[in-house]
DNA sequence: TATGAATGAGTCTTCATTCAT
DNA sequence: GATGAATGAAGACTCATTCAT
């Protein structure tokens, strides 16, 4: 693997494993087998690696959640979010830590924007690839065409991230299937609604 | 006001204005109008002034979904639960850029923890809070007998959460109005629910 | 017992406990049951109580020296010099420590010192009466007439000295009847001398 | 010469000069020639830096006392005790500040023992040498066979400790001659012992 | 005289960055 | 490109001393 490639990994380790405020370039080095110099012949700063760790989170999930859209029609619409929601579960547990760092050094965290809207990126790209997943179930009459896709997409995702949220703030784990229990607890409760009904 | 006080609040102030990470004890004293040295007469540490000022944050967002409870039955469930929404996006929108900054620092956030558990705190009592209102009101036959109301609460408060996230992650500021906006848009979604019904 | 005897002994104790450079006026304060404040009404500043610490140790052991030149032609030699030899190794016990950290700070030293210059007294006094004493001696045919009583003490203190600096060193304690064992062990071997005589 | 070595007798240096407490990471990064953040290239601590120094300090004097087990039954013991006290003289001149210093600083004391047990190394391993220097004349029959050899080398070797001791206490300067005329005074007081004998 | 909060100079230490090899 | 010793700016923290009460 390239060096740079490796340094990239060996921050990222890093950040998560000592959080953002401790995570030293002597550290990196060690971990990325190269010295303290070599950072420097592979990024201007360590600021710059920083932003290149950034850059690699989002699109993982966006990657899976492009899946999704390819999912209207097909299966349940309960079963389709079930599966972007533990994606969601599963991306947040690993992303928080470090998304949630980058407000403890706002230079950082603007620098890291403007690289996000160059590229037409941002955490907001996920929640909208749901609601426009849910937007072509309301064509297909599978989902209610009164409600705002927008809306109940950020009802689900903001659920799970919140979820996440407060389980690390708390150092809880959660196993897999404890994880794909909430999803379906918490969709089937967005499905229904809270309105009693005619029921 | 007792210097102490004094102190608690120049280093809040700071945290909001620059970032944990850029916080120092330099400019916590300069703000506070007081020497270095005075900082530690009343703190321990630059660690133990900084959950000080953690343990402040989250009192006025519990105080104020107390009020929640006392409105079971009265008015609309909706008008209720956009109190309660409006109240969590303004101390999420205060409040997330400092509770996020403490995942950058492992330790910082682990002490942290250790104070919250002793006085029986955390962020997860404000989502507590509001699926005890909507427990009381699902007595009342308001809220649909079969829904979950914590995970109601979860949908509701995760996409207030979230939604404050995204918009300070993206440096968009909000108005009240657009966010009064927001959260009827989200309770109205939540209200109703997904599943196309005999409608 | 006035504050000011009281502040003395606390320093005093703190310097043995923690060594003349982790001695703070916070721990003496505490030690003394006052305010550091009022270590301020008794002593013009920190190094004035050390040097009033240090002006108490001496006098102790000088004091049981003089009990010395009271057993010229009483008892043996041998015996007089071992009660001295004794006395010194308990009064080098207890205040080596402390006269040897005066080393660390110069100037601490050469305060000290003035002190002692005017007060005629310091350190090689004990050696001057163990000569005192051997000179007695020597006019009643007690100790040979052509042994220099100075060279003589020197000899003597100077073993105890170094042997409780070493032991100090290494923090190996030692028992009274191991003290009284190396006096005598001394003592005699100064006695008879390394010439092999006409045995 | 390599920084490592230029630091360590610059930290020598300034404790000399100086004294231990006085002693900074500042002034001895300013005699050495190199920045603040050098010394910590080299040493953990300004402690380990310390601890280095002392280590070096001793081995000169053992080296020194090792020729005198060359000497048994070479010229005459009074000699060759002559030069092992002037060069005890020579070694406590220049170490004793140091070494004393310690007590100072327990903490310090403490690892610098544990460095010394480590390489069974201490201050009572020039006595040791003296005393096998002894044992061996005795064999040779040129020092009284019942005499203790630790005793007689802890009275010599004491004798030149608190000699030097005092002085340094007293600041009093003792030129070469002067310290030689005291070793052979001393060594012939030792030589003779104190009994009156059959003259 | 006793207090103890406030001080600020001074200390050790860390760490991102540079540069000669 | 890779190195790692050297840097120096900046940081947190200590502590003797002062002074208003």
């Amino acid at each position: 693997m390239e060096l740079r490639e490796k340094i990239i990994q060996a921050a990222e380790q890093v950040m998560r494993a000592k959080g953002l405020a401790r995570t030293t370039t002597k550290e990196i080095a060690r971990i990325a087998g190269c010295s303290e110099g070599s950072l420097y012949n592979h990024f201007q700063s360590k600021e710059d690696l920083f932003l290149q760790v950034l850059k690699g989170i989002l699109p993982t999930f966006v990657a899976a959640l492009m899946k999704l859209s390819q999912r209207q029609g097909i299966g349940t619409v309960q079963d389709n979010l079930e599966d972007a929601a533990i994606a969601a579960l599963a991306y947040f547990h690993q992303s928080l830590p470090t998304s949630a760092s980058i407000f403890s050094d706002p230079d950082l965290l603007a620098h890291h924007r403007e690289g996000l809207h160059e590229r037409n990126e941002g955490p907001h790209r996920a929640n909208e690839l749901v609601a426009a997943y849910l937007r072509s179930e309301q064509l297909q009459g599978r989902v209610r065409a009164d409600v705002d896709p927008r809306a109940a997409a950020d009802l689900l995702l903001g659920a799970c991230f919140q979820h996440v949220f407060i389980r690390q703030f708390s150092a809880e784990d959660e196993s897999k299937e404890a994880q794909a229990g909430y999803a379906k607890q918490v969709i089937s409760t967005l499905m229904q609604g809270l309105l009693p009904g005619a029921e």
